[in-house]
DNA sequence: GTGGTCTAGACCACG
DNA sequence: GTGGTCTAGACCACG
């Protein structure tokens, strides 16, 4: 498992971490079972407070991708690929509302958006 | 000009003055030369603080789509059609770029992204 | 004598009063033994208050170029044309003053400084 | 860091705090990733309310210059040399440009404004 | 500890 | 009346 922190981003490190775990497991690169990195294992490696992996840890658990074992560490929960799909799509249509939303209260037209969005997704 | 305040939503107060101005103004509900409630008339009005309204007034000067002038008020700001239109992309796109980086980050399919796209805007 | 107010600039209304009447002296547009419009006269034409052109006027005695004469009106000073230049460096010298302490500040190399000098003069 | 505050001056204090740190990130005393004094601490050592650093510090960053992360601190951005020499060549200009346009109003010779500009750089 | 938001006051110049 | 600056407090999330 890989976490890379920034210190020139904006975001709470602990969100940091939740993300970048969340994102290998919905993407498939830890899979069920798979073992995470004990809180303080992690927080070590990331020199971060113990606060702040638990914080990340906690939160994926209760979204329902790992579960933590007591004595014996962390795992990725067992999930189908339908449900991470399902997963996919609700993390992105979350972030795509607010755009679509303010899109349409200020006016824009369907054809400039999607110009936007075409662009958007050509460039990145 | 109307402005409503959420006590339910996180988002901070200050914020939401400064949004829903932004968005009178680039909807041409408000034009060149419109005189905006002082300060403290809007802070009374909303029962927040003066500090609060006065934070929403400069940070749209700073944006450049108000004039504040110490012993007279303040107005909207002179600006073209162009420059509106312009400024209403800039808004969406920002937006809209967090949930593209997403998609992508997560492997989602273009067409998948393109049928959320369809779906919000739809349904909205 | 000619005075235009705008109400979408920053700058105090006395002080572009103030700025406008002595450019047109220090200019020639307007020479010793001239009147000017009353205070009131002149608070009425630009619809501003009375206390407001007072300051202005006030200010441009204090300044050496007018003479207010209670009961009789307000006059251009007599003064020399050497005396003229003389208050136009003065003028000219305090602004630029700034910007030549703030290039030096950030050590802007004179070449550098001179270049946008040198643009500025061309384009204005 | 080091900044200084006149009481005899009358740039406000958020100013003075502001264009001192601008200084010393376009000159290079202080680079990218240079962590920035509380604004707490700033606060105490220079005698003023924390909210008089804070706007310093807000305005810094609406620039461009810092970045604030709430929990952490505030950092001196990331930025190229030749952005910093553009923001220099900017900040000088803006100054420059006021007192070009006033010697051009006051109708002063192009060869007059260059001796000014000429003495006050070599005296300052 | 850090920054982010917010309040309730004050005094100033300007109109 | 208006906006501009400043103070002395408060509570919050995050580390």
């Amino acid at each position: 498992m890989v976490v890379l922190l920034s210190n020139t981003d904006n975001e709470p490190l602990f969100a940091q971490i939740k993300r970048q775990i969340r994102r290998q497991i919905v993407t498939g690169a830890m899979v069920t079972g798979d073992e995470l990195p004990s809180m303080r294992r992690l927080a070590l490696d990331l020199q971060v407070s113990l606060i702040t992996t638990k914080r990340a840890y906690d939160d994926l658990e209760a979204e329902g991708l790992i579960r933590s074992m007591p004595g014996r560490g962390c795992f990725v929960a067992s999930q189908t690929g339908e449900y991470l799909l399902e997963k996919k799509r609700n993390l992105v249509q979350e972030k795509l509302a607010e755009g679509i939303a303010l899109a349409r209260d200020l006016g824009l037209e369907r054809n400039d958006a999607q110009t936007l969005f075409d662009l958007l997704w050509e460039n990145e």
